[in-house]
RNA sequence: GGCGGCGUAGCCAAGUGGUAAGGCCGGAGUCUGCAAAACUCCUAUGCGUCGGUUCAAUUCCGACCGCCGCCUCCA
């Protein structure tokens, strides 16, 4: 089965194939640190993080490199409003965006590369796009001359006309064309600078980008991701840059993410209608956080609402609750033979290769996600079933599935990040949460049995209210912290 | 003006030239002391509108309507 990616280069479907064989380098735009990030900039970092997992699912070494862009205009008026030090600004929010992402389950990239550590790369580009007649300096300001690359717009597809008649942008005279960009900005005072060939100064945004991918991951790279707005003029800047420089392709796949929106308008920091992923934390468990992220494909809009969070809030519980009742068989010893003596438990089997298939097929088709958990929910219901139907009673061969069933799923869930094993603080406390629900279920069990309904269920209803959720069955009382709250 | 996206059941959302995955919510049951969880059954002759191609279109083509985005910092 061939993943296929769409590029938004050729704006089409195309057989991913890396460079290298079995290995892949992906670049995906990180934050910039002025602020906490929203859950519409968590979409496009989750997709990331999402195609990195899955590409090592299908067996590739991922090398992943995200940027945190730690100096810019927008932190500069950020330190001042606060009146601290950029750098002291970008520091804290560096720290904010490790902190909720890693809530978020987003696990951390190879290389965090910041632009303030790659000035000496960045100053060096610059030299060379100077040197090949790409880029030219006025007055400390070095811009970079679009018309030098003929294949300017490719990414956008944007023609050079289009893009002057559009352009609301004010137009610095000096410029030798309006479409030409910032590679180094000359400090103004109070601001922070480096020292360059063409005086003190900063860095331009795009610049740094292909910097750095360049120095962590080479000339060229596999696949460089990114929100749908930094299509232009970002990342064709950096196309323009990086091919002049080194005469090499510089990204093989675009991948771009769609937009969350809210209230049908895009979510945006300049609309100030964002929702912090740091609040959202508080409110839903990140599984169901990231379930919502993912339920529309990654191309197709998606709009942020509490009705859709809390949809999803339940679709994890289902399926938390489902493998959590497959737990049990984990340890089972797998019997992979092709003719299996029950009916029931080869049918449940049936299913869970079909459940892998669809999973595999639709995850190559340019990472439906959507698509994906329609596969995984639909097993879901088989499991259920199954177990509904034998429960313990299940033949050796049964539990022999289930534990299959049971690897399965947490392997998938992992891939997109749904399901979270439960993990206590720590083992003392686990042992002890553990050793004194074991005595709180005793004494109800003991009033269940005098039919002293009243205490069993203040024992049920408070500890419900701490979010400890009970289960009488036949077999005895189960109980389960729900995470995230209701 | 240029480029692009979206419109599928009450809500969210996959998908296919041959007759609509999955989730949520709701209703009726089973189980249970009551709950919860789980299971069973029910919930789109229909996929924005109008035409066209076809034996057959939600799926292809055309026009139109509505909503949104990029073209400026923004994931």
């Amino acid at each position: 089965m061939a993943l296929k990616i769409y590029n938004s280069l050729t704006r089409q479907l195309e057989e991913f194939v890396p460079l290298h064989e079995g290995e892949v380098l992906m670049y995906s735009c990180g934050p910039t640190v002025y602020d906490y990030f929203h859950i519409g900039n968590a979409r496009t970092f989750l997709i990331s993080d999402i195609v990195r997992r899955y590409l090592e699912y299908k067996g590739y070494a991922v090398t992943l490199v995200q940027n945190l862009t730690d100096i810019d205009d927008k932190i500069i008026n950020r330190a001042n409003e606060q009146g601290i030090d950029t750098s002291r600004l970008a520091q804290k929010y560096v720290d904010a965006y490790f902190e909720d992402s890693s809530r978020l389950g987003i696990r951390a990239a190879d290389v965090h590369p910041r632009a303030t550590e790659h000035i000496a790369e960045i100053i060096a580009l610059i030299q060379t796009l100077i040197d090949k007649q790409a880029a030219y300096e006025i007055d400390g300001d070095v811009y970079y001359r679009v018309n030098h690359f003929a294949e300017y717009g490719k990414l956008s597809h944007r023609k050079p006309e289009d893009l002057l008649a559009g352009a609301r942008v004010e137009i610095d005279e000096r410029k030798e064309d309006a479409r030409d960009f910032d590679l180094w900005k000359k400090s103004k005072a109070e601001e922070p600078w480096w020292d360059s060939p063409w005086g003190k100064g900063r860095p331009g945004w795009h610049i740094e980008c292909s910097a750095m991918a360049m120095k962590h991951l080479g000339e060229t790279i596999d696949i460089h991701a990114g929100g749908h707005d930094l299509l232009f003029p970002h990342h064709e800047n950096e196309i323009a840059q990086s091919e002049v420089a080194t005469g090499k392709t510089f990204a093989r796949y675009w991948l771009h993410v769609a937009f969350l929106q809210i209230d049908g308008r895009r979510m945006g920091k300049s609309e100030s209608n964002f929702i912090f992923v740091h609040d959202a934390v508080e409110q839903y468990a990140p599984e169901a956080i990231r379930h919502f992220l993912i339920s529309a494909q990654y191309r197709h809009p998606l709009d942020y609402n509490p009705t859709s969070l809390s949809e999803s809030s339940s679709a994890v519980r289902r399926l938390s609750n489902c493998i959590d009742a497959l737990g049990p068989y984990r340890d089972v010893e797998e019997d992979t033979s092709a003719e299996l003596n029950d009916a029931d438990a080869a049918s449940l089997r049936d299913g869970l290769d079909t459940m892998r298939q669809n999973f595999e097929s639709t995850m190559d088709d340019d990472f439906n996600t959507a698509g994906a958990l329609g596969a995984i929910f639909k097993f879901v219901g088989e499991v259920n079933q199954f177990l509904a139907a034998t429960g313990d009673q299940s033949s050796d061969v049964g539990r022999s599935v289930l534990s299959q069933a049971y690897n399965s799923l947490v392997e998938v869930c992992g891939v997109l990040g749904i399901y979270a094993e439960e993990e206590g603080a720590s083992d003392e406390h686990a042992a002890l949460t553990e050793a004194l629900m074991t005595l709180i279920l005793e004494v109800r069990q003991d009033a269940r049995q005098r039919k002293d309904w009243a205490t069993a269920d203040k024992i049920r209803d408070q500890l419900d209210a701490l979010n400890v959720e009970l289960q009488d069955s036949r077999t005895g009382t189960t109980w389960r912290i729900i995470k995230g709250g209701r």
